[in-house]
DNA sequence: TTCTATTATTGGACTCAGTACAACATTACG
DNA sequence: CGTAATGTTGTACTGAGTCCAATAATAGAA
């Protein structure tokens, strides 16, 4: 559950994997991610039920698949970051050069599916794990370019604060549906709203 | 899942709750929350299997006892605030409020068990969720004292930014073991560090 | 091409959380 | 004492996720 999926988009679109996120992004439209069952999935898509397992750990993992692939690209920007650079700007500065990518029709299939048909609690829970895999990766580098402990209250506070604030802007973006502006504009007025006062209690 | 469990706290203790709660905390601690069956629980409990839904939504939701009855009280606090205040201000009184009755022995089982044996994830995931819950409910104050929408992007990432810094207390707490100071003073250095940027960004 | 070592796919059997519903017990209360 | 509400239980079911061993497919070396 919740591991990454380091860059599922962009594949052929016949590896199974494929094949099943396709079976599956249909099926959720059709009848909503809870009516779905990952029997229901693989047989539309041709393959054993085994098979979901070998590339999804979990069933909602398939709603995640942009996100994960952006969490794990943020995680190599994080790292490629040099010591003794101003932690938070290299921080917001990775965040939107990850999201720049992010074209405004790649939204991730729990957010579509959320507006289509508020499927809320059951796939919302499934989100929040992303949420707290990007807190860790950023509690970690914020950490490092601290030189404090990852498990700090001031590191964990900012790292949590920053990590919902990143989701807020996910979230709005993914609901404005088609008129939607670029996903890092959004990130952008994010980080604002919060980065002020983490920069002045971070510093110091 | 997720539901309130309003003021479990402070009930005889043979109530069939109780007695559920009891059992689950030494199963938890035996034998791992992962490994302990919701049959394990309800034999040892005395009642049956169904019992344990009757006041259980979701296995989970007994790790969460205290911090979902917080929630709770927290959402009665945000309530009583009377228009036209400074909204950050009374939301960081409100939660000092509600923390400060919580003593230094009263840590919920989810996190006393992460730290007892790494059981992580699992649980994790389900503590998540009342971190969701807890921004709505911020969100919805917010936008009430803002007169913004509550979807609005500047009021879900503050909203989000609190929530995971309050998260962030609660963690540190528990995980500051039996020399650990009250949670208020944690709940009060973690407003501190996100709260500066938010005051600059809301008020406007 | 043929052999071989990986890797992908499958079948089958299993555990356990969570749901639905009807039957039964208990309690409160008029 | 009778009745309605509430608590408890039994039974049967669905579906996610795990385990493991068997079988295909494939790539790469010879």
């Amino acid at each position: 559950m919740v591991q990454g999926t380091p860059n599922a988009v962009g594949r052929p679109r016949t590896s199974s994997r494929a094949v099943i996120e396709d079976a599956a992004a249909e099926l959720f439209l059709e009848n909503t991610y809870a009516l779905t069952t990952i029997e229901q999935i693989t047989q539309r898509a041709g393959v054993s039920r085994n098979t979901f397992f070998n590339y999804f750990a979990a069933k909602s993992d398939v709603l995640w698949v942009e996100l994960d692939a952006a969490i794990d690209r943020l995680t190599l920007e994080l790292q490629a970051v040099p010591e003794g650079r101003p932690a938070l700007a290299e921080m917001r500065a990775a965040t939107l050069r990850v999201v720049a990518e992010i074209g405004v029709d790649r939204v991730p299939l729990a957010l579509t599916q959320d507006d289509v048909m508020g499927t809320a609690e059951e796939t919302r829970v499934s989100g929040l794990a992303r949420l707290a895999r990007r807190s860790d990766l950023i509690a970690v580098f914020l950490a490092r370019h601290l030189n404090r402990d990852p498990e700090d209250l001031l590191v964990l506070s900012a790292a949590n604060a920053l990590s919902g604030a990143i989701s807020a802007a996910w979230t709005v973006w993914a609901r404005d549906g088609i008129g939607r502006r670029p996903l890092a504009e959004y990130m952008s007025e994010a980080f604002d709203v919060v980065s002020a006062g983490l920069t002045a209690s971070l510093v110091e």
